[in-house]
DNA sequence: TGTCCACTGGAAGGGAGGGCTT
DNA sequence: AAGCCCTCCCTTCCAGTGGACA
């Protein structure tokens, strides 16, 4: 063990890093290569906003780690700086709607980019909304929405509040104007749309494909000169972060996180240059941190729920049905002496988890034996048994669990 | 060819816990 | 304090459903 001492010596002369964070997710460049003509067509649309017009509502697609989010983000920050400069009234509400997953939460962080503050709760949308409409009818310029990852709302939630934005503009007099960014990695999801909001939001519409391998190359190469000291790069290891990442589907955010992880545990390890088995050994830390922090979230009966699956499918080695996973889940919380689930609660949490690519749930049919799913284990079990047995409530059968598995199939 | 299993997945609703306004 | 409203986790009810089997 180190001391803190060299702990804290390591790290701070890094002999690995010039800046690390030009490797984190939330760094936007000042340039995004291969990204011109998205970036482009963007900045065009959005420019009329310098003559305070209203830009057309815009709806970008493309997968996760296509740099939607960073080109528009770029894009709105350059905008933002010219319109000062030029004294024009600009607004810009930038939503992941992932991580405010509800229209409530939506209504009110566009409302407090025009200065209404509002409470976290307590509150109706309509009343949010219309304290927003109240506010905005006072102000002058031009506001755009950006509402990131918008599917997940629309899925949980329905498109009201979508219906409502699209159309706010008649609410507001003529001096405030509002346009809307949709940003979604999701194309199916716009057909289910309301029509009138799917022809008002696709005014203008942008796609980002993947990147290639070679793509992903140029984008690590030119973030790793700013990032990383001159020449401790092993010459494989971009080609191979980008090999990794290019197989899930050209995901740059993927190849950056190897990439800066692989650094950071050359660095921990006080070494002076980054290797494969760096990146290697890094693909497994992201995937494990992963893990524990999705389990780590899960309430009570979701993670006895997977508990029940880890044993059910002994450790990941064969697959299991709902109905197993649910008598043993009734096992447990009787051992516990806890309230059961229903039946149908169990099956929407293994949908849920599912999701959440903790385990991966094919419906099959079984014919005579009926429909159910097949469950099996996607993660490690390893770090799943872990977190469980670290909730007071349930760490009694996970201390079973852990036997059962054995450990036997761990990193 | 129809039956029937073991579920799935949609829909609606409830109530506990939170916090607002008046 | 009363009266709302929101979110989260859950229940109840029920109409499907793919395909092995008789």
């Amino acid at each position: 063990m180190a001391s803190l001492d060299e702990i804290f010596d390591t790290v701070a002369d890094s002999r690995i890093f010039k800046e690390r964070e030009k490797l984190l997710p939330d760094y936007i460049p000042d340039k995004l290569i291969h990204r011109d003509k998205e970036i482009t067509r963007l900045a065009h649309t959005l420019a009329v906003a310098l003559r305070g017009e209203r830009p057309n509502n815009v709806f970008i697609y493309g997968l996760t780690g296509t740099g939607k989010t960073a080109a528009t983000k770029l894009v709105l920050r350059k905008l933002a700086e010219k319109a000062f400069s030029r004294g024009v009234k600009l607004y810009v509400a930038y939503v992941n709607v992932r991580q405010r997953d509800t229209p409530y939460r939506v209504m009110s962080d566009i409302a407090e980019a025009v200065g209404v503050r509002v409470p976290f709760t307590g509150l109706s949308t309509g009343e949010v909304y219309r304290r927003f409409v109240l506010r905005a009818r006072k102000m002058r310029g031009v506001m755009i929405i950006v509402l990131d990852e918008i599917d997940f709302l629309v899925k949980k939630h329905g498109d009201d509040i979508l219906y409502k934005l699209v159309r706010v503009n008649e609410d507001l007099g003529g001096n405030f104007k509002v346009s809307l960014i949709g940003i979604t990695n999701s194309v199916s999801f716009v057909e289910n749309l309301d029509p009138r909001v799917k022809s008002s939001l696709g005014e203008e519409e942008i796609v980002f494909s993947p990147y290639n391998a070679a793509q992903l190359r140029d984008i690590l190469e030119e973030r790793a000169r700013e990032a990383f000291k001159p020449g401790v790069l092993d010459p494989d290891v971009i080609p191979l972060c980008s090999a990794l990442a290019a197989r899930e589907h050209g995901d740059a955010r993927r190849a950056l996180d190897l990439l800066r992880v692989a650094g950071e545990i050359a660095e921990r390890r006080g070494e002076s240059r980054v290797t494969r088995s760096h990146v290697m050994l890094a693909r497994l830390e992201i995937e494990r941190d992963r893990v524990v922090d999705v389990v780590k979230t899960l309430p009570l009966h979701s993670k006895l729920v997977l508990a029940a699956i880890v044993e059910a499918t002994g450790g990941g080695r064969r697959t299991a049905t709902t109905g197993e996973v649910y008598d043993l889940y009734k096992q447990y919380v009787s051992e516990l002496g806890l309230e059961e689930v229903t039946f149908r609660r169990v099956s929407g949490i293994i949908g849920e988890l599912d999701m959440l690519g903790i385990i991966r749930a094919r419906t099959v049919s079984r014919g005579r034996y009926g429909k159910t799913r097949q469950i099996e284990l996607a993660a490690d079990p390893d770090p799943v048994v872990l977190v469980i047995s670290e909730d007071p409530i349930i760490s009694r059968i996970a201390e079973k669990l852990g036997a059962s598995h054995g450990g036997s199939d761990s990193v």
